[in-house]
This record gives C-alpha cells, structure tokens and sequence, in this order.
DNA sequence: ATTCTCACA
DNA sequence: TGTGAGTA
C-alpha cells in the first residue's frame, strides 16, 4: 500500500538511527540547504521521500566523490520537470524528488542567464547529466551500511 | 527522554 | 565531524 511517503513522521533521532548518519550531520545537511525536513515545535521531523534523498545523498558524498558545494550546484542547475516536460501536475505529486530544499518545479536555470551569457548547448548538457544522475541515484536499491 | 542551538576541539 | 553545555 501506497503511503504518503511525504508526511513527516521521523524525528531526527530515528533517522540518525535508521541511516547511521550523526544527527549533527543530520542538521549541517539542512543547515547547508541539501535537505528541508518539515518543522513541528520546533524539533525536525523527516519523511520518507527525506530518506531517500539522504540515502542518495550519502551516496553522493561518500562515494561518488562530490562534496556539499557540489551537491548544491547540482541541485541549482537540474530542473528535471523542462527536460521532461512534466505537467504541472505530474511534478507536484512527483514521488521521487518531492521535498528538497527548493522544489524541483522552481528551480530555473540561472547560472548563465545571472551573466547575460547564452551557452544552451553546455546548460542543456548540465540538465540532462544531472538528470540521469539524479534519476539513476534515487532509484537505486539502496543498502544501508548498518556496520 | 529527546531535541535544539552554539561553541570548541 | 563529533561532543558537551544549557535549554525547552
């Protein structure tokens, strides 16, 4: 059954558990805007489309040799709805990347627009390269590293 | 019992 | 990154 894998429902102690990730790590990652866990009294509380992104983003740091910075230019420059054309609708019920820092849908390509500079062809190069790396990491089955 | 922020090593 | 302090 088919739960809303958006409703926060962990706090961080749990996730901390559950990923084997310190919960000060846990709050530098938000801190550094990689994630946006939903806020209730003021304590922190993740969904599972959170843990799934967190998965994938151990993934990202750990082994595939990226750091925050580039976690961060990632997300700017990978609006996943333009390369795919999604409607409008079919991105708000998105299952996949659904509660980053900066939703998916409002991301807009500006690193070269900010320049005045037009160089399509290496923007569209970016989108589709972080697409498939995006698409390809939270699809993974992911293994977690319970030492 | 837990989490939060902040400072410090 | 991880810990300890002092709160809420």
């Amino acid at each position: 059954m088919e739960v809303e894998n958006t409703k926060a429902l962990y706090p961080i102690g749990i996730v901390a558990e559950l990923l084997n990730i310190h919960p000060r790590t846990l709050r530098i990652y938000e801190q550094e805007g990689l994630i946006k866990p939903a806020r209730r009294g003021g304590k922190r509380f993740y969904s599972n489309n959170d843990l799934q992104w967190l998965k994938c983003l151990r993934r990202l740091l750990n082994e595939d040799g990226l750091n925050i910075a580039g976690v961060k230019k990632l997300l700017t420059v990978a609006p996943c709805w333009e390369i795919r054309g999604c409607e409008e609708f079919v991105r708000k019920s998105c299952p996949a990347i659904l509660n980053f820092p900066v939703p998916c849908w409002d991301l807009v390509p500006r690193a070269c627009k900010e320049k005045g500079l037009v160089c399509t062809e290496c923007e569209v190069y970016l989108k589709k390269k972080n697409h498939v790396m995006m698409q390809r990491c939270m699809e993974e089955k992911v293994q977690d590293s319970t030492a």
